[in-house]
DNA sequence: CTGAAAGCGCTAACAC
DNA sequence: GTGTTAGCGCTTTCAG
């Protein structure tokens, strides 16, 4: 390993110097600014950044917390985050909480101790666990797209979530448009603000339309694949099944999909299906999914900008942004015939 | 931030006996032990990783580079990285390279002054100039599913790939053995192993069935999903089109299944689907498609323990995994009918 | 069994 | 415009 020892050695200066000349610190003359740079790319060093963040504290990284990697939606949003984080130099660190809140909390704690500059979380829903812990250490956060339904008492935290609500009435409006009534809805897990509020958008759509709630029109999912065709299982066989379903997300729409596929419906000539997210998948299924696009990449970059701009402003006021959603007509959903 | 030096002057005791402590290094008397674990309770101390690091020559972080996070297969390689690296008690640091060998390049410079022990490539195909890299730096690589088809003059690296060429053919045969005669394939890039290996079994399989190659069943694609549509669509608007199509990676398989559709014709009826690669996408398209299985988390795990392996020797000789794959039927093939 | 002290590679006062 | 030096927080000789 060349250090800044070796470079100060060859070119006959100080490593005070050497260490100006690399970060323009101070005015260097010029013969010496040339000598250094010679030396430096003579012995081709590379500053140890180890070192450096050890000096600096700060090690121009972000650990990157998500619930699951199974989900593609998530990988939208750490493929934004990480170019973002290209752009402004900085590094990812990346957990993977599996879902299981007790191992977002460990991350966090190693994530911590390697001295991540901020953090970026994707919760599995151990929000006030995650903010005790942030509390004490005062390592900044930004919550995405999963974000604590209330704002715990003065703790400092920025969020970057969509607008679920809206979505949810935006999806269940569409179908009321097109002449459904009787309209399913499967949820997510109900800790999940990007459930619930989905849901509540989907039950105030249907209120506006003077539509009473059903309770058996709510089924609940488990934002995976299967949870979705279970769900879609349950609804189908009705006597007086729903003429279209709103699935809280794409994987469990498709879920829907396969289930009615299984039960010799068509979609959406039989039954009409519209999912939430965007995620590339659902514009690959057999009939291309309508759903609600959410920008998955565009929630990653906010989340960097808001860390970054925290990072330069510890006391400003908390950031809290809402990205819009937006109807993406495809062809699984009909106009309702009886 | 707690410091060591808080510890023991709370404890009563040296530095380097907290140290100790910590670390198992040496016998301490049960009395002084206790008194240590107190303070650090007490104090809520959390060790600086990065001090750690720099003393010790070692960050328990491993680089981790991928060539674009739209494939999921990767996404599945990078599931299998982490979870390995969670048991090891290693970290991830994560690099895009965007399908652009001159970031992966970058990248790698950064993630090596980042002191990474060692790294984790699946390269955009710039192999030449890594290792050239890596050999100056001295930092262990291992590379990951896709490998210079080469070895480059006793330059030491891991490698672990799964086995393209008997893949190629299992897909080919299972086609023969439905009947089918006239045989498609899409190709991936031309410099990426896991494309050209691929082609190879496809070939090899045609041989050994006695037909003779024909260079108007073999269109390049790109492993995207728009490489694959736009491949099925000049292979289904040909006037004598194959009956079946081999596509080699699931994206592009989605594709052409997308072309058929358009083109108004049925899968598997006028024409069948292979794929490569087993996506979680691939058991979700309608017909669910028949694909070669690659096992991308085992390949991700693989790696990681043979890093790990090379971290603990580094004069071992090189490890060079080729993993199986394996034929997974679902409903996008059927027997040739003419 | 324990403590003092050196130093990982770097930066930033503080001198001159 | 340049050099000297004191650490960042940790581990590990080396001495007791």
């Amino acid at each position: 390993m060349i250090t800044i020892r070796d470079v100060a050695q060859r070119a006959q200066v100080s490593t005070s110097t050497v260490s100006h000349v690399i970060n323009g610190t101070r005015p260097v003359s010029e013969t010496t600014r040339q000598r250094v740079m010679d030396a430096m790319a003579v012995l081709d060093y590379q500053p140890n950044r180890l070192a450096r963040s050890l000096r600096n504290r700060r090690t121009n990284t972000l650990g990157v917390l998500l619930p699951n990697s199974a989900n593609p939606y998530f990988a939208q949003i750490l493929a934004g985050i990480e170019d973002a984080c290209f752009e402004y130099g900085y590094n990812i660190v990346l957990g993977n909480a599996n879902d299981d809140p007790q191992r977002e909390i460990s991350y966090l704690e190693i994530l911590l101790s390697k001295q991540v500059d901020g953090i970026l979380l994707v919760s599995t829903g151990a929000y006030q666990q995650v903010l005790d812990l942030l509390a004490t250490r005062g390592v900044p956060l930004v919550m995405v797209d999963r974000s604590p339904g209330q704002v715990y008492d003065g703790w400092q935290v920025d969020t970057v979530i969509t607008d679920n609500v809206v979505g949810g009435a935006l999806a269940t409006d569409y179908l009321l448009d097109l002449g459904h009534r009787r309209i399913g809805c499967v949820t997510g897990p109900a800790w999940l603000t990007s459930s619930t509020g989905r849901v509540e958008g989907y039950q105030l759509a249907m209120r506006r339309a003077g539509l009473a709630p059903d309770p058996a029109l709510i089924v609940e999912g488990d934002f995976e694949h299967d949870g979705g065709y279970a769900a879609g299982v349950a609804f189908l066989k009705m006597p007086d099944r729903p003429s279209a379903i709103f699935a809280c997300n794409d994987l469990m729409a498709v879920g829907v999909l396969c289930a009615a596929y299984e039960l010799g419906l068509r979609v959406p000539e039989d039954v009409s299906v519209i999912g939430f997210d965007g995620i590339p998948l659902s514009s690959y299924t057999v009939p291309r999914l309508t759903t609600i696009s959410q920008p998955g990449s565009a929630l990653g970059r906010t989340a960097v900008d808001h860390l970054i701009k925290r990072l330069a402003d510890r006391n400003a006021s908390e950031r809290h942004s809402i990205l819009p959603v937006s109807l993406t007509i495809r062809d699984s959903c009909a106009a309702f015939r009886s």
